[in-house]
RNA sequence: GCGCCCGUAGCUCAACUGGAUAGAGCAUCGGCCUUCUAAGCCGAGGGUUGCAGGUUCAAGCCCUGCCGGGCGUGCCA
């Protein structure tokens, strides 16, 4: 409803600009808020603030001009002027009447939109190399990208979801190594185990299978293991395969899936990266010293310059990612999002500061990054640090199979990426009101359950005879609800423009607790058949909301529990 | 030392790109099942938004300086 108002408010600042009550050449941003306090209205513009200063007139009677000039409408019942001059506005029956009506027509289409314009957008995340299962960091990547990739798909854009992967370099040959060691019947705790090597069970187990002779297959690759311990490359090979598949079976378990898997070692293959350096050479931005070359950096406020190639002649991490970026913007993604952790931020600048150095046109600030911070996990009120088959960390496996798909995505992206986050693995195991999750559900689920009862009892509903008893939903409680409704459209907006999937959770959270209460005073299935049939309106639109907010978060809807 | 992020009720977190009296849940205390799922609802107490300045009609949010925590500061990724 806010643009509809906010257009309202356009009309009346354009009247104004006639009359000459404000500058003609003055860009008004007509900014229109949900009130906090019910006696402020549904909704509220600091429009008269904001203008009072160009206009030269105290803000309240600026207010009065704008309220005077405000074109009629059918969907505002009253408008006041309160405070310093906040202008508030009153909804109609009429206005809550035919949103209801928007959300039964539009359904599953209800709160998108079409502002990314069709437009490319491609979110890489989770990126997790090839090393060991994947640790609940990523899985806090893979909650928060592939919500972040739906809310873009809900506001009109064009997602392409992209994972890289280092299947080359110095972790890799680690990696290698390690497995090699166990091939050849070594154990972490001996004394010629490889120096940093990967001491987790799960190298034990790959060393078997590698030895076994066994095929990995996963999303891009296959190998079979030739069970030849000196054949370092052939184990290098299975290694990667091997935790590929077993990072790709992991996603599908918690229901994230990509367009794209892009290999590193393919940069070097394509001559991407040779091309990339030559480039930054010829542009002038790198030197020779002590045997490497450097990228300068600090042309691009990076406050030291750094080492692209090292003395032994290899590449450093950030020189593949940068011929990689550039990629990206070759292939037309002009938005791009990178959702990594925040352990890796001092990537941002050198892959930014390399793709200025190759003066491709491509913009300073391209492409955005949502960086998450650390996530602790709690059991019984005690730091979990450890699983059993990765050895040093809690893995995504782990807390899938502990509290489920449903209860790990939405604890992993109701938070603010930027927070540190803890996980309650008690909390979240809860079939109770105390966890978020089962409460959101809990408000489907009990939709659903008012539609059994009426189907028992033998009564129908239908949306027409819904939409012609709207009127008799006249309580305070059924306005509020409604109003609640209406939000989400905002809701979805505001989150995909600053990639933040946490405000669906509260909104959610905040939606389900209105429906509880109103469930809890009001009986929706009471004898008046037109009043039952408007309750019956309001509940279904409440279930196809919770529906349709679950899915940009990729937890199920559940029609009981 | 320097850079980035964070600091809000005892705990976990919100606060809609600067708006009106900073809100939820948990925990604590007190109520509500003969009633569509009590897997729920209602009520009470709990705050100098880390500290000190500044900008603004208006600051939890923006600026400066401190304090505390995290991450980074590799010719690792």
């Amino acid at each position: 409803m806010k643009p509809q108002i906010a257009e309202l408010l356009s009309a009346a600042v354009s009247q104004l600009k006639t009359d000459g009550v404000i500058p003609a050449d003055h860009e008004a941003r007509i900014q229109v808020d949900n009130t906090r306090d019910k006696s402020h209205g549904d909704l509220a513009t600091n429009l008269a603030l904001t203008l009072a200063k160009p206009a030269g007139k105290n803000p309240r009677q600026l207010a009065q001009a704008l309220v005077d000039a405000l074109p009629e409408s059918a969907l505002v019942e009253k408008v006041d002027i309160a405070g310093p001059g906040f202008i508030n506005f009153f909804l109609s029956q009429a206005s809550t009447n035919s949103l209801l009506q928007n959300i039964l027509e539009q359904k599953e289409d209800y709160g998108r939109n079409h502002s990314g314009e069709g437009k490319k957008v491609q979110v890489e995340f989770v990126s997790a190399n090839p090393t060991g299962p994947l640790h609940i960091g990523h899985g806090r990547g893979a909650a928060v990208g592939d919500c972040i990739c739906r809310l873009l798909e809900a506001n009109g854009w064009d997602v392409t979801r992209e994972f890289y992967y280092n299947d080359a370099g110095a972790q890799i040959n680690n990696l290698a190594l390690s497995v090699q060691a166990r091939c050849k019947g070594l154990t972490p705790e001996h004394e010629s185990w490889p120096e940093d090597g990967y001491r987790g069970d799960y190298i034990k187990d790959l060393a078997d299978s590698f030895m076994n002779g066994d095929t990995v297959q996963s999303e891009d690759q296959s190998f079979t293991g030739t069970g030849d311990a000196d054949d370092l490359d052939a184990i290098r090979h299975f290694a990667v395969a091997y935790l590929r598949r077993e990072q790709d079976l992991d996603l599908k378990a918690f229901e994230v899936n990509f367009d794209v898997y892009f290999l590193e070692s393919s940069l070097y293959t394509d001559g991407k990266v040779d091309a990339a350096v030559k480039t930054l050479i010829d542009n002038g931005y790198t030197y020779e010293e002590g045997g490497a070359l450097w990228l300068r950096t600090t042309d691009f406020g990076d406050d030291k310059d750094r080492v692209m190639r090292k003395t032994d002649g290899g590449y450093t991490y950030f020189v593949p990612d940068v011929a990689y970026h550039l990629d990206k913007w070759q292939r037309g993604f002009t938005r791009v999002v990178n959702e990594q952790g925040a352990d890796h931020h001092s990537t941002i600048t050198r892959v930014r500061a390399g793709l200025q150095g190759l003066e491709a046109d491509i913009p300073t600030g391209w492409p955005d990054y949502v960086l998450h911070q650390m996530v602790t996990v709690m059991r019984g009120g005690e730091e979990v640090k450890i699983s059993k088959r990765a050895g040093s960390y809690v893995t995504l496996r782990d807390l899938i199979d502990e509290v489920g798909r449903d209860a790990t995505r939405y604890f992993l992206a109701a938070r603010k990426a930027d927070s540190q986050l803890t996980f309650d693995i008690d909390l979240a195991r809860a079939q109770s009101s105390d966890n978020p999750v089962y409460y959101i559900q809990y408000a489907h689920a009990r939709v659903c359950s008012i539609f059994r009862k009426l189907a028992e009892a033998e009564q129908s509903w239908t949306v027409e005879q819904g939409m012609a008893a709207l009127d008799q939903l006249a309580l305070d409680s059924e306005k509020d609800l409604i109003v609640t409704l209406g939000r989400f459209p905002d809701v979805v907006k505001k989150a995909g423009a600053a990639n933040e999937p946490h405000q669906i959770a509260n909104y959610l959270k905040e939606l389900a607790s209105d429906f509880h209460t109103y469930y809890n005073s009001e009986k929706t299935l009471v004898e008046d058949e037109a009043l039952r049939n408007a309750r019956l309106t309001l509940a279904e639109a409440v279930r196809q909301v919770i529906y349709n907010g679950l899915l940009l978060l990729g937890v199920s809807a559940p029609e009981e529990m």
